[in-house]
DNA sequence: TTCAGAGTGTTATGTTATAACACACTCTGT
DNA sequence: ACAGAGTGTGTTATAACATAACACTCTGAA
């Protein structure tokens, strides 16, 4: 199993984190690198492991750049030659998504890669229903609507999910 | 069928509109007839008809007060003598979110009334994960972290996901 | 009165996710 | 060396959520 993309748009790199870079050109195989080391780095400390699985699993998301189904992240590792049931999917995914180096969209009961894994923290997901690919975000430092709804109200909050579905400018340019 | 709720907490009516309704006393009759009211508004105008089942499906959802799966509301329909396989359910569910009258929320993959039909534009919801109960507030009239990630790249939002997970002030206290 | 559109009933199936349990691997302390 | 704890895998089975498709009924307008 290689680290390494399919080898499409990947040719042009973008310093801003708006979220612009999923739906254009951008140095992909350094988001591949970027994700691996940040997966390294986490796996140091503690006494996980960044398995096979696991490694699998990301490089998958990684080269797909975009939400996949557990299920179809199954088939992908099957054809690949590795026997795969469901929980192979759903624990890879959720040592991934504890790492933080995968988020789970949770309009469409999917999972990506974090585009961004250094440096995430509040990641909102744009999510294009034509082309299916999601952008991720970095939310402002503002407090969102939820957080001060919750402050006057004494909920404490633990995790934000913030997705907005819509319609990318590439596929909006082609319509 | 009656459109009333359970008869709990149901004393004190709040004004404000943060979302604590949820978590403390409401009156909530006046949630039901205010529904109610919308939903029979929203029909008039057009083709589309508040029937038996969609007025059953948005009955059990204000008496709840809580979000419930498909399946959940499935077995309450059979409970109190109708027959209803899933179609009956999700037909029912889709009308009242495309009216506004009902949520689904995404995270948990279930559905709630809207507590608040007649000026619900941007939604927040804060899950309780311990009493499993949801709160609903309206966005302030700032622009959200997506939509400003959107404006930059060209995105058009056609709808935004706003959730957050935590504990409600109630279950807090009681831990 | 008939026709179109809206809604229902039903069967079947597709899709997503988890429970549970036996086993294997990899450290660590002795 | 090896026992024990913790971590991870393999596998079977099943739960939970959602939709396709088709025949039928109802209602209101031409």
């Amino acid at each position: 199993m290689s680290a390494v993309s399919k080898g499409t748009d990947e040719t042009v790199a973008t310093s801003d984190r708006a979220g612009q870079e999923i739906f254009t050109p951008h140095d992909h195989a350094a988001c591949v690198s970027n994700s691996f080391a940040a997966a390294e780095a986490r796996c140091e400390s503690g006494k996980v492991r960044l398995t096979e699985n696991r490694r699998r699993v990301l490089d998958l998301l990684l080269e797909e750049h975009r939400p996949m189904g557990a299920y179809a992240i199954l088939e992908r590792l099957r054809a690949i030659g590795y026997s795969a049931q469901p929980p192979v999917a759903y624990r890879a995914l959720d040592f991934l998504m504890e790492k933080g180096l995968a988020h789970r969209i949770e309009s469409l009961n999917a999972y990506v890669a974090c585009s961004n894994p250094e440096n995430c923290t509040n990641p909102a997901f744009l999510v294009c229903q034509v082309c299916d690919r999601v952008a991720e975000a970095q939310a402002d430092d503002r407090p969102s609507a939820a957080a001060l709804a919750a402050g006057k109200i004494g909920f404490e909050i633990e995790q934000e999910f913030r997705e907005a579905r819509g319609t990318c400018p590439s596929c909006t340019n082609k319509a």
